[in-house]
DNA sequence: CCAAACTGGTTTCATTTGTAACCATCGAAA
DNA sequence: TTTCGATGGTTACAAATGAAACCAGTTTGG
């Protein structure tokens, strides 16, 4: 019978990586401010970009509708970001992150960068550009070939 | 103010080519035997070393001991594995696959193959062994810096 | 021996997630 | 216009997850 060595199967050597990059920095968003992923994400597109609809934060950064609405409501409870009704479509809101949202997305922004800067310096140049453009490859593999459906 | 740019962010880019990569995957275990991510990663670890205890199966597999004990539980369900107590402790089992679980095995492990070879095919040999070694390289440089607690 | 600390594994509970249904509005076509 | 299909966004419900408590059973040290 064929076997399948797991630990050098690549869908499972990404996503564990990712996984264990992924929670090593929640460290900066979750132990610090208590956000989930998607709140960070959205706080991210949202400091990045100025201004967004959910609708376009979801294409941004990935993530289902559901996830924007969540974390969107959450952020306004928390009062880091306003909506803003679009003049002429009346289904569109338009957000932007307030004082204390820019505040907190301010003092993320250079712990994240930290964090980043820490991982790839323990790699070689070589090993640095071979994973950036690896990915980049791979996801336009990923989405040139099955298209879904 | 300083600002991130997240579609550029190695974190946001690892977890989203990873989670777009395991969701095409997944239709192999998922949409054909309705197994979820953590029974397959069962499956394949007892596929792929015959008999395995609980715990041996979450460090094989980088899973939570609650993961695989559900997972255990389900496929256990299905008449796919069967616990063999140990005989010096008895607080272990030894989890071995039924012939039903085998020929699921059998016949995933194929397509499993077949999928990354269709994703690697699409990659130059640069690129293949660019990211190879540079996921390598990551996880070692994750786990050899900030020893967690 | 016996208590305390530890380990393999399960269960409980709260939180997060995904899917699908939903509501409102909009645009296009009849 | 009216109707019908798409679109922006929210909500309801079920399933998956994580943390912590838990229950054996085991080891260690006094």
């Amino acid at each position: 019978m064929e076997i399948l060595d797991l630990e050098n199967f690549l869908p499972y050597r990404l996503y564990r990586l990712a996984d264990a990059v992924s929670r090593e920095f929640a460290g900066i968003y979750k132990d610090s401010h208590g956000l989930t992923r998607p709140e960070w994400r959205t706080l991210s597109g949202l400091g990045q970009h100025g201004t967004m609809t959910a609708t376009a934060l979801g294409e941004q950064s990935a993530m289902h509708k559901t996830k924007v609405s969540r974390a969107v409501a959450e952020l306004e409870r928390r009062h880091w970001l306003t909506r803003t009704p679009d003049e002429n479509d009346r289904r569109v809101e338009h957000l932007t992150l307030t004082k204390a949202g820019l505040a907190a997305y301010g003092e993320m922004v250079p712990l994240a960068k930290a964090f980043e800067r820490g991982l790839l310096a323990k790699l070689t140049a070589g090993e640095r550009a071979g994973i950036i453009n690896g990915v980049a490859a791979l996801e336009v593999a990923l989405y040139r070939p099955v298209e879904k459906q």
